[in-house]
RNA sequence: GCCCCCAUAGCCCAACUGGCAGAGGCAGACGACUUAAAAUCGUCCAAGUCAGGGUUCGAAUCCCUGUGGGGGCACCA
């Protein structure tokens, strides 16, 4: 037996090897992927790069340990690896700390951004430091300008006066996206709706192929983001409506997923807060003005979480006017409801009380008429053919009188009360009711989304000018590509304090400008963009982070891009990820790049829990990275965070135990110290045995590493070390050609999962650095193959036997041994025989009766 | 309200996608080494797969129903 007590073996001393390896890594540099010739397939490995607000945390160790594990298993497998990192160095916290501290916004983040890299540096993570980009460089966002003002051009960005979300705390408008419950994401105060003229870009334009192109994404992104981007697209179909207006000269669209129901429109609702309601009320009695302007007021109060409430009682107030309906002239009357918004659909909807439950309360609380349209109870007519789920309901005279159950008849059924439609089922009648409209030119099919366009303008400090000049009469001057980058001027005497505007409107020498056409008087826009704009686009400036020609190399684009593989939180499942779909298709349609997607594949790891909760500071369960780094090593954290489980599952922290993985790691570095035989030694002279467990190990984890399955292939590395192990201390010995092949194969697949502990056994096996540049090695399939397997003999469900046979015995010989074994024929006694099913070697299946 | 995931030893997790429920780890028990402890080495322990039904020669795996947990969307016409 070996002898392991501590007077006269080497220790394991992590802290050791982190310095010495480093430093070895800094000269050898063998993640650099800056030589043009290399032939090697190319890889493109992505990691979600970081906001640069303090240190490292435990999410980042996580999420970094799992794309390091991708990024060197394919330069293991012999791909030019391009792995690079950079800061998403713009944003509110910069401006926050700066405020309450005092601080320069730049300052604290390059203070942050420096640290972190040299926590990442401790990390080993296998990124290429030659391509680092701080977004809030200027070198950086000067293509971000280039950026806007290409959108501009085409149309993608402008200008429009909405109401948007406000967040009262930081005092800025936020995106639809940033507004989470009603609140805002960031602060999580409640949002606010102002009216204000902002800068959008089009995302809009670019719903159907946003929405249709996630298609291409199935299977290779998590199948929860793609409905999340699904739901957040929201789609619906149907059409649009024309609605002539007593007294006005327009007619209104209206947008409906229900014109079969056309003819059980009953009255019209406009949104309070739409031009549409501002007309149409001027157009009414004083009495209405009066009622509306009170009913307006009161709806601008409601915060978005009223609004969501859905519990709430319906209001609304008439507007004593009135549409006609195109298919019977019937004039509806038209009331102003909050359960109508603004920005959707056309802002005005048809109502069918009868069948839409919205509608139906509305009616039921107004008093005003209800007419069902739709028979649910004559489905069951076989001529009729129903949409499948939509049963017919059974008979009963109450179910047709909505207004008395309150419950509106939303399912299938057959048309009744609609002229042309009668005895149509709801999809037939649909699909009719368009060919009717559009023959009549009062409608046609339409589309509607709940994507809205992307609010761009943000009234804060830190981030990106928006290179635009505001002429004295409101024109607008777009800045010139030879002009840019328009720098951020110092922070240095501006109030950055949050105060409705922005700060840079403040910064008088710097926001006033001559007028580039006429030379009179202007201003430069105050606003900066949002931060989403940076990482809209950032993983095609990793290309050339350097190049002050242009925002990236279209060649270099063809030759890397699209990201194959990328990786982080599932918390920008809709944000960022939506963004730099939207500009990947933008820049596709410019020429620029030749792919619509920029991300091929999306890994998204789970959060680091501590006792069933997110760790926080307040919640006073907060583990921090350098205490774990420091007291169990980095390569045992990285271990401990690829164990833990499947990578988009949670780990708890207190359920792992990173003091085991350091032990793992001992124990396999304690291996190569071990290894008695010199490298080169002919494996295949080594104990047949254990050769089979490191082939296995060989063949398996490419595998495992493909799909994700890191804990499992780490489990499989620890059964290896087992067995060698065991081979050591009391089989072949450690002079055994078997085991310097298992420890170099140790050594090779822990190079991905804890680079420390695997180059220093590489060293010890004798071997020049790195084994992070050291190719992975091929099974051979001879030593795959069991020379004998077991085959199990199961009787009607049950095993009854088991018999060792070889592993290509023939189906026939299989089953007549089965048949022939003790256990089956007991099992079997009197009863016949029906079937036997054979599934050689592993199981012969004995079906009986009687 | 609509849609989507998940449930396997005390705990974290595997199981060739229908073929003997266990690869690995934690925790636990015992032993070796030690004056002792730690470290190390070794041995052992444990569920019949949330519940009920179905398909099948055979189900953790496929299909229904329910329970429990997690997530997304939601007055979106």
């Amino acid at each position: 037996m070996a002898d392991h007590s501590a007077d006269d073996a080497p220790e394991y001393d992590i802290a050791r090897i982190q310095q010495k390896w480093q430093a070895v890594w800094d000269e050898l540099q063998p993640f650099s992927t800056s030589d043009p010739d290399d032939t090697r397939p190319r890889k493109y490995v992505l990691d979600m790069f970081p906001y640069p607000s303090g240190d490292l945390h435990m999410g980042h160790a996580e999420a970094y340990a799992l794309g390091d594990v991708i990024a060197r298993y394919w330069r293991q497998r012999g791909y030019n690896v391009l792995h690079p990192i950079g800061w998403d160095s713009f944003g509110l916290p910069a401006e926050n700390a700066a405020i309450k501290r005092g601080v320069d916004p730049l300052a604290w983040t390059y203070e942050n951004i420096a640290q972190q890299k040299k926590s990442m540096k401790l990390y080993a993570a296998s990124f290429d430091w030659d391509r680092v980009l701080h977004t809030s460089d200027p070198k950086y966002y000067k293509w971000n300008q280039w950026l806007f003002l290409k959108m501009y051009e085409k149309g993608l960005a402008y200008r429009k006066a909405s109401w948007v979300n406000w967040c009262p705390f930081d005092q800025t408008v936020l995106a639809n996206e940033q507004v989470v419950d009603g609140r805002c994401e960031r602060c999580d105060n409640i949002v606010e709706k102002k009216k204000l003229t902002q800068w959008y870009f089009k995302i809009t334009d670019y719903a159907d192929r946003l929405l249709d192109d996630l298609e291409q994404l199935e299977g290779h992104w998590p199948s929860k983001v793609l409905s999340m981007q699904r739901n957040w697209i929201g789609r619906s179909t149907g059409a649009d409506v024309e609605f002539e207006i007593e007294g006005r000269e327009d007619k209104v669209p209206v947008f409906t997923t229900r014109p079969d129901t056309l003819f059980g429109a009953t009255f019209m609702v406009v949104a309070p807060d739409s031009e549409l309601a501002a007309e149409l009320v001027d157009g009414s009695t004083p009495d209405v003005q009066a009622a509306f302007a009170e009913y307006l007021k009161a709806v601008q109060k409601e915060t978005e979480i009223d609004r969501q409430d859905a519990s709430r009682e319906k209001t609304g107030v008439f507007l004593d006017r009135y549409a006609v309906n195109p298919v019977n002239g019937e004039r509806l009357p038209i009331w102003a409801a909050d359960y109508v918004l603004a920005d959707y659909g056309h802002g005005a909807i048809m109502a069918v009380p009868a069948h839409d439950q919205r509608d139906l309360d509305f009616a039921r609380k107004f008093g005003l008429p209800v007419r069902v349209v739709v028979d649910p109870t004559a489905a069951a007519d076989p001529s009729i053919e129903t949409d499948a789920g939509d049963d017919p309901v059974a008979s009963d005279a109450t179910v047709l009188d909505p207004v008395a159950t309150g419950e509106a008849l939303v399912g299938d059924g057959r048309m009744i009360n609609s002229g042309p439609l009668d005895g149509l089922s709801k999809r037939d009648a649909i699909a009719r009711m368009i060919e009717l409209l559009e023959e009549a030119g009062t409608g046609r099919a339409a589309k509607t989304y709940r994507l809205r366009d992307w609010l761009i303008s943000r009234q804060r400090f830190w981030g990106t000018p928006i290179p635009i000049i505001h002429g004295a009469n409101g024109e607008l001057i777009p800045m010139t590509e030879d002009q840019l980058p328009l720098t951020l001027p110092p922070s240095e005497g501006l109030d950055l304090s949050p105060k409705g505007t922005s700060p840079l409107g403040g910064a008088t020498d710097w926001v006033s400008v001559e007028n580039p056409l006429d030379g009179t008087p202007a201003r430069r826009d105050p606003d900066t963009m949002d931060t989403f704009v940076d990482s809209s686009w950032y993983y095609l400036r990793f290309l050339n982070p350097n190049d002050d020609t242009q925002a990236f190399d279209p060649a270099e684009a063809e030759k890397w891009g699209p990201v194959d593989q990328y990786i982080g939180g599932v918390t920008h499942a809709i944000l960022h990820l939506l963004y730099a779909r939207f500009i990947t298709k933008v820049l596709f349609d410019m020429g620029y790049i030749t792919f619509t997607e920029p991300f091929t594949a999306l890994l998204n790891q789970g959060m680091v829990l501590m006792d069933g909760s997110a760790m926080s500071k307040s919640r006073g369960n907060l583990v921090r990275l350098s205490d774990q780094l420091d007291e169990h090593g980095v390569d045992a954290v990285r271990l401990t965070m690829a164990f833990a489980g499947p990578p988009e599952d949670d780990i708890d922290w207190a359920d792992v135990a990173p003091h085991a993985s350091a032990k793992f790691l001992a124990r396999a570095w304690r291996l190569a110290n071990d290894v008695t035989s010199e490298p080169g030694i002919d494996f295949s002279t080594g104990d047949v045995a254990l050769r089979r467990v490191t082939h296995r190990l060989l063949a398996d984890a490419p595998g495992l590493i493909e799909g994700f399955k890191f804990n499992v292939a780490v489990a499989r590395i620890m059964e290896l070390v087992n067995a060698t192990r065991k081979a050591i201390d009391s089989g072949v010995g450690p002079a055994d050609a078997a085991v310097r092949e298992a420890t170099e194969t140790v050594s090779l697949a822990l190079s991905l999962f804890a680079p420390y502990t695997a180059e220093e056994m590489w060293e010890q096996l004798g071997h020049q650095p790195t084994v992070a540049s050291a190719l992975w090695r091929t099974a051979d399939p001879a030593l795959l193959v069991e020379e004998s397997v077991t085959c199990v003999v199961q009787v009607d469900g049950k095993v009854r036997d088991r018999l060792t046979v070889s592993p290509d015995i023939a189906a026939a010989e299989l089953e007549r041994l089965a048949l022939d074994t003790g256990g089956a024929k007991r099992a079997i006694g009197e009863r016949q025989i029906v079937n036997v099913i054979v599934r050689a070697p592993k199981i012969v299946s004995i079906a009986t009766k009687g």
